[in-house]
RNA sequence: GCGGGCGUGAUGGAAUGGUAGACAUAUCGGACUUAAAAUCCGAAGGGGGUGACCCCGUGUGGGUUCGAGUCCCACCGCCCGUACCA
């Protein structure tokens, strides 16, 4: 019989469902676990990326399950957001029926990959009923101090009149006007997430199971730094201008005072000084991203103002606008230090600004190149002198001291700071969750009452109410959802029109998976069982704000009463996974020099060469690129499915990678993990039709085969070695096959087969397990354990190294005391060979691991 | 720009500081077949040698160590993030 996945894999899917094994409830007589892979934003097609992705989370949970843990496994969707409304502009629908549409496709394609969620539990975040909550929570956090109104820049294009998202300026271009970008001024909504910084940066240190890389990220943006607050004095009497510095140790170096275009000063000066103006207004024309900002070139202007240099008498530093200078850190002005920054120098190269070396031994003045002299690129061991003879200028304690000199002095007030910013949540945009709060005339700024929830968006398209075919935001345009009496007074007011940023939906989506249908944002009873999430799965590029984001609410939940104390951390373990890429088939066209991308149903694959299946024409393979629609490299699910199976695709974007590194998709590896799937089901059906009494030889190996494939495997799954688990059972799978033993011990060796793999490819795994008599299903079968007996070999082989390198093997019983192993390998051919009659300077014995003999 | 990560045969990758290349793909050889496919068995990092063996080899250049793919430093390339993409 052939190995038919479509069939088997309706069959146990629809089993699974008859049991209702995956309904997740209270049970205290277990230990619950709770495994959530982050969830999908739906766009009506799941990716490669989805599959690896909860392909991964279902291995966990499917391995907790056999292990005896009371698993909780749900899925939803994030279903906000800007697509909604791209597409509506683009085809004219409704961003509510797209979205509610591409989530009845996906969870259609997502069902046949057999995975082991709670869908009773599934919800979006576009559902009424969860951002009703969120509303609710919104209050909370108003109410406990976590939210407040603050001007803040946004991109505007000038001729749609709209707010950009980063993602919508291109080259500092509206997307689509084409029109020059400027920054502009709005009063917005924030989380108070900075007030959290300390807590969120040492709370990291508990996240043992956490990535050290995505901690380090998490700490580098949170940013913690220790500076001093100098306020300048201005030479025309005007008062100081504060400027903010981690290193005043380079004081004596300053050669100039930098102010952001958005500083008082720079405002003040704009109405006076149409030179100022100009290049302020050239600024403000710049995107909004810290990267287009870094990248640009540094310019500045001198406004003609000087302060007085705080350290040495009678000499004043001019002041400066910089494109360079954040408003959002620190005080919005810095001091130039060229010398020792490479930033300030190239500006103060460009501008003709000094540059002065500020440490210096007497006699010793090392002359500034065209390298700053930053810790890294100095090897001479730099003093200050000046100040109080504080010790290595770029040392720690030596900066330290310096901003301690200076509070000492009366010249400034030592400040803590972090480069973490507030959460600005507005956004002007109509899918998303509305903003509860209302504007009333006499009342001001009024919070909506809870029994009011949820404020839901107006769905209707009467009068041309939600119409994306005029930019801006609908909700500002609609006739009357705005208008609504004031919840304090009751006199007419105005609702907020802005929404809320979709990454506060995803910031307690998994406290909701709780108990889902809870008319309060969390069910206590659910929250403290279920909590936390042990287990989360995702992208790498979540690493620093979706997490943090999360972190932030989950804290500001506990201190609402919405989750225990102990979720403030919300999620103990933490895995980030890599891409699916796949190759592309390029070539240029020779008349117009464009690339010509083509799909893979196109190429003919040779000899690791692709050749054009109509012309037979050679074309250039680009390996391991992310998959993307124009460049005609997407691999779609739903075809390997259709083609080889549910667990097959599963098998493959498990074996052939680690998975927090990318995985490139092959044709020829998933024909590959087919083939394998298939041998695995031919041995059981050669197994099965063995007489049950027949006898053999071996069965001993086999069965140490066995037990070594159960804890390598055990291993693996435990410590995601994914990939090296499937290694070690197509090792094992090749032992079964060439083996000779009796028919118990083979269908022993079958069965526990099939149980390892059950996690990867359930499917196939039941249906083994039912062919082979196994009671009930495998889904509820306990995960087998090895026998430590059955793993322990009475020999060992060692390799021997002569200074290094290996020149032979020896093998000694398991048991041999270092002395005697040392005596063996001195005795042996290779040494003796080496030493030729002399003695070894010395010899490394590691028992069980190698022998080193140095000549 | 800044922060983080990655780099190993033709290819994906394996390897608690201890035999580099497990396992798989592609390739080649063999069995089976009239033949092909499927299936099964086997070879295989590069170079040299009849052979026992020898030399080289984990992006590049240094360093630590009895021993480095693994740890440290610098550089190169690629990827992720950079606060309104999700």
């Amino acid at each position: 019989m052939p190995y038919t996945p479509s069939q088997i894999e309706a069959r146990w899917q629809a089993a699974w469902q008859e049991a209702d094994v995956f309904k997740a409830a209270r049970d205290t007589s277990k230990p619950k676990y709770y495994v959530l892979e982050m969830f999908p934003y739906p766009s009506g097609r799941i990716h490669m990326g989805h599959v690896r992705n909860y392909t991964l989370g279902d291995v966990v949970a499917r391995f907790k399950m056999a292990t005896g843990h009371n698993v909780l496994h749900p899925m939803g969707f994030d279903a906000f957001g800007m697509p909604a409304e791209n597409a509506a502009m683009a085809s004219g629908g409704h961003p509510k029926d797209w979205t509610y549409a591409n989530i009845d496709e996906m969870v259609a394609q997502m069902k046949p990959l057999g995975n082991s969620i709670d869908w009773d539990r599934m919800f979006a975040t576009c559902d009424e009923d969860y951002y009703g909550q969120q509303q609710a929570l919104f209050l909370d956090f108003l109410e406990a101090g976590f939210v407040y109104r603050k001007n803040a820049m946004v991109n505007w294009d000038p001729v749609d009149m709209t707010v950009l998202a980063n993602e919508q300026v291109i080259d500092g271009k509206g997307w689509r006007s084409g029109a020059e970008v400027e920054r502009r001024e709005l009063t917005q909504w924030f989380f108070k997430i900075s007030d959290m910084a300390d807590e969120l940066l040492s709370a990291l240190n508990s996240l043992d199971d956490w990535p050290a890389k995505v901690r380090l990220m998490q700490e580098n943006w949170i940013g913690k730094s220790r500076g001093i607050n100098i306020p300048f004095i201005r030479t025309d009497g005007a008062g100081t201008i504060a400027c903010y510095s981690t290193r005043p140790d380079t004081m004596r170096g300053a050669s100039f005072i930098a102010i952001s275009p958005d500083h008082p000063i720079s405002k003040a000066l704009e109405a006076e000084r149409p030179d100022l103006a100009d290049f302020i207004a050239e600024c403000r024309r710049m995107d909004t991203t810290e990267a287009a900002m870094e990248k640009a070139e540094k310019k500045g202007v001198d406004t003609g103002l000087t302060v007085q240099h705080p350290v040495i008498d009678g000499a004043t530093l001019p002041v400066w606008i910089g494109n360079f200078v954040l408003m959002d850190y620190g005080t919005g002005a810095v001091f130039g230090c060229p010398a020792h920054d490479q930033r300030d120098l190239d500006f103060a190269r460009k501008y003709d600004l000094p540059v002065q070396n500020a440490f210096y031994m007497p006699g010793d003045q090392t002359e500034v190149q065209n390298d700053a002299l930053v810790p890294a690129k100095t090897e001479t061991v730099h003093y200050i002198d000046h100040f109080a003879g504080v010790g290595e200028a770029t040392s720690q304690e030596g900066i330290d001291a310096t901003i301690d000199w200076f509070e000492a002095q009366g010249k400034g007030t030592a400040e803590v700071k972090f480069r973490l910013r507030d959460w600005g949540l507005s956004r002007q945009r109509y899918w998303g969750c509305p903003i509860p709060i209302v504007y009333c005339d006499s009342c001001g700024v009024v919070p909506e009452k809870k029994e009011n929830l949820p404020v839901t968006l107006p769905y209707d398209s009467g009068n041309a109410a939600i119409d994306f075919s005029v930019p801006g935001n609908p909700l500002e345009r609609h006739p009357t959802w705005r208008d609504v009496p004031c919840p304090a007074c009751g006199q007419p007011a105005r609702r907020e029109t802005d929404t809320m940023d979709t990454f506060v939906d995803s910031s307690w989506y998994y406290a909701r998976f709780t108990a889902p249908k809870a008319d309060t944002p969390t069910d206590r009873a659910e929250a403290d069982y279920w909590m936390n999430v042990d287990q989360y799965i995702g992208g790498i590029e979540h690493a620093i704000l979706h997490l943090l984001y999360s972190r932030f609410f989950a804290r500001a939940m506990v201190a609402t009463g919405h989750l225990p104390e102990g979720a403030a951390e919300p999620f103990d373990a933490l895995f980030t996974q890599g891409m699916v890429t796949h190759a592309i088939f390029k070539t240029d066209d020779p008349q117009t020099g464009r690339p010509v991308y083509y799909y893979p149903e196109q190429i003919n694959l040779k000899d690791n060469k692709a050749f054009f299946k109509e012309d037979g024409r050679e074309v250039q393979i680009i390996p391991s690129a992310k998959m993307s629609k124009s460049k005609n490299n997407v691999v779609d699910p739903l075809n390997i499915i259709r083609d080889y199976g549910a667990d097959t695709a599963r098998w493959f974007v498990l074996s052939d990678s680690p998975p927090e590194r990318d995985v490139e998709w092959t044709a020829s590896g998933a024909e590959a993990a087919f083939k394998h799937l298939s041998r695995v089901w031919n041995i059981c059906d050669r197994i099965g039709a063995m007489n049950p009494y027949a006898e053999g030889t071996g069965d001993q190996d086999l069965l140490r085969a066995m037990h070594a494939c159960i804890d390598d495997v055990t291993k693996g799954v435990e410590s995601f070695g994914f990939n090296a688990a499937i290694a070690k059972l197509y090792a094992f799978t090749a032992t079964l096959q060439k083996s000779k033993a009796g028919h118990k011990a083979q269908r022993e060796a079958v069965m526990t087969l099939a149980q390892l793999m059950a996690p990867m490819t359930p499917h196939l795994a039941e249906d083994i397990w039912a062919h082979q008599g196994g009671e009930g299903l495998i889904v509820n079968a306990p995960w087998p354990v090895a026998d430590e007996a059955m793993l322990v070999s009475d020999t060992v082989t060692l390799p021997i190294q002569i200074n290094g390198k290996r020149r032979g093997e020896l093998t000694v019983p398991a048991d041999m005391d270092k002395a005697d192993v040392e005596a063996a390998a001195l005795a042996s051919d290779p040494v003796q060979k080496a030493l030729e009659g002399g003695q070894p300077k010395k010899v490394i014995v590691v028992p069980g691991r190698i022998v080193n003999v140095v000549v």
